[in-house]
DNA sequence: TCAATATTTAGAATTATTATATTTTTGAAT
DNA sequence: ATTCAAAAATATAATAATTCTAAATATTGA
């Protein structure tokens, strides 16, 4: 696996950030896993891998990857912020029921900004809430 | 007043809520302010009109507003819960800056949710975050 | 009126996050 | 390789937002 390594010390040098061991695999994680993890979450899948990690290196190294455009934090309605590697246009969906977060694609230039004239716009997203096919059927 | 209170007892009976004083109180502010208050500004506010409300009764009363469709949650970064009387469909803009959250108008028919097929959206949400004009004018 | 129910309160508990002070790791210069 | 300084990571304390709990108060209906 040289060239995993190698690929992400190299994802993280574009971005300006120092490889060091906890962020090669954080952004492993980030990378391999398109979920929307919280931070707890991160920290509970990389105990395994880094038994000594604490939960504020995941907390700091969340926080550099945000501020390093690597990693982007998803608007919701709940108080953990969620963490999105995918940092294309792309709309969230969030069930009510099993708090997944899913996905959807959605065409940028639908989305009409005209009314935010003067103001800077750095991020936008479309978020919608209900639910998801599998806790409708369950119902 | 008594305009004022009857159409505020009257908008609560209609969302299948009871009136009380302090969900009166609370349901006027929020209908008068649209600025997307937290708990806590709300209970700041409301701190003078009602000196022994407790922090416990705003967020309850929050909370059923939410449940019965008087207000909603607006998705943000942030860990404060913001509440919203305004159901319509419309964006909002937070600021990096100063934090204040701005309402935009945006054409709902914009937003194409074909691929939620199989989902049930009970909610929609635009979403920009950037500099508002003022704090882009101050740097 | 009086019991049953709903609402509100104060304060404790919990959860998510941030701050602090110490230790460990890393990498350059010797 | 060894030393040293800077950066990163650690454990833990502190803070912030919210929720829970139990008691007090208010409201409603027989």
């Amino acid at each position: 696996m040289e060239n995993k390594t190698g690929y992400l010390r190299e994802y993280l040098h574009k971005h300006g950030v120092k490889p060091s061991s906890i962020r090669m695999v954080v952004l492993d994680y980030l990378l391999s896993r398109r979920t929307h993890p919280t931070a707890e979450e991160v920290y509970g899948a990389l105990c395994q891998e880094l038994p000594a990690v604490s939960r504020a290196s995941i907390y700091n190294t969340l926080e550099l990857f945000c501020q390093k455009g690597i990693v982007k934090t998803v608007p919701t309605d709940g108080r953990e912020t969620r963490y999105d590697a995918d940092r294309s246009f792309h709309g969230h969906f969030e069930c009510e029921v099993c708090g997944k977060i899913y996905d959807f694609r959605i065409d940028s230039d639908n989305v009409d900004l005209r009314e935010l004239e003067g103001f800077v716009v750095r991020e936008k997203d479309i978020y919608c809430r209900g639910l998801c096919p599998q806790c409708h059927s369950d119902q």
